[in-house]
DNA sequence: CCGCCCTTGTAACTTTTGTTACAGACGACC
DNA sequence: GGTCGTCTGTAACAAAAGTTACAAGGGCGG
């Protein structure tokens, strides 16, 4: 059951931990592979492992009754997932996790992980800094969804994309940006137009080029 | 600039441990007192102490360029904030903090604060907690933002008061309950009267009594 | 007791957001 | 090359949320 090291070594949470922790670590592993589009984890679950992205990627995300759905985040390799339910007693998965392309993920059990934190000061910042990191995260996101007009999620999301890297550019489908958003197909669809027509971008399938970095940033605060 | 032991033991981060250890820590922290409706923290703020709340409550909100504000959190005695600046370099404060009434703060330096949680697999346990706690709380809160309506939130924030404990029944202005929940003094008033004229609720100034908590309930999924 | 300020009640109106429905475009697959 | 499914463009419409402005109500200090 347990998992080759050059696994771990993927994990920046475990970086720079000598070989010998390592090794122990791995025994404490297994993995899992899904294909795209598969649940990984269900909101409410219970006594779920903790998941590591080893390769692909995987979609958090809450799901309302009527269908409606909100992305929380999008995980690369060597994210970490569902780590509250190792530090809250009985706890329930707080969102849903899919998979997006064929993901391959290590596993492994809230009580061991708990162990393994609390074992070492090094994994144990890291862990902090992974959670802080997601905290913030969602703090934006609260900003966001609370103080900005879609039209500004829209022109903030646009820039973000932009700006952040070169993470394939904009292969996003327009109802995946509105659940990323907070909103629905419909509104980003007549919204981007809006700024195309207005010269701020230029829309073509599946790609979307900035024009006006300048007028995007001013839309983006409201 | 030390601090007294009694001071320690009032916060749930650090009970269980040894007098010695407690000792230790006194040493670390400072105090401070606020003022009703004093600012703490401001958004963006760096290299500020990690604050303990004392006695006295804090509210953590962010504010658009406009000035509506979004509440994230009311903060009791036994609460910390600005964690996440221990744990992430040079980190900006996330979020606003303002007194609610007259307040009794401890501080402690970052770097301090990240060597103390460090240093003791129990209180690294403790923080771990705390942050997935607030995760958890930001995860719920985007929720409510991003899939309930106005009228879902404001239905769904009744019935947490209500429920939650005994906590003063309700002594919330309608101002403070929109910024609360996402929204404007002119909509939760009139939510509210619409409640009251279905009968959901019986509606008098500063005190709110649900009537019909079956129909609440089914409103706070809207 | 008066006046002031904060809170609440109320209504008309505007803007934003969401809904529905359908047509065209593109790509993948047989 | 035809067919299907997914993605996008488009418009009319409906509902939700926000805005403005003003009139009461109640509490508190002078």
């Amino acid at each position: 059951m347990s998992v080759s090291l050059a696994c771990l070594k993927e994990l920046s949470i475990f970086e720079g931990l000598p070989i010998p922790a390592l090794r122990k670590l791995a025994a404490l592993f297994y993995t899992a592979s899904y294909a795209d589009g598969q649940l990984i984890l269900l909101a409410g679950d219970t006594a779920r492992p903790i998941f590591f992205v080893l390769n692909g990627s995987v979609r958090v995300y809450r799901i309302h009754p009527t269908g409606r759905e909100q992305t929380l985040s999008r995980l690369q390799p060597g994210a970490e997932l569902n780590l509250v339910t190792a530090f809250t007693p009985n706890a329930q998965a707080v969102a849903n996790v899919q998979a997006v392309g064929a993901t391959k993920l290590l596993l492994i059990a809230p009580d061991d992980f708990r162990r393994v934190a609390t074992g070492s000061p090094e994994i144990a910042l890291a862990v902090m800094r992974q959670l802080s990191h997601k905290l913030t995260h969602l703090v934006e996101l609260t900003y966001d969804l609370s103080l900005r007009s879609v039209r500004g999620r829209l022109a903030h999301f646009l820039l973000e994309q932009a700006t952040g890297e070169s993470t394939a550019p904009l292969c996003w489908t327009q109802a995946e940006i509105a659940a990323r958003i907070g909103s629905v197909r419909g509104v980003v669809n007549r919204t981007l137009r809006d700024f195309a027509a207005a010269g701020l971008i230029k829309l073509e399938r599946q790609n979307i080029t900035i024009k006006d970095l300048a007028a995007l940033r001013a839309e983006s605060h409201l």
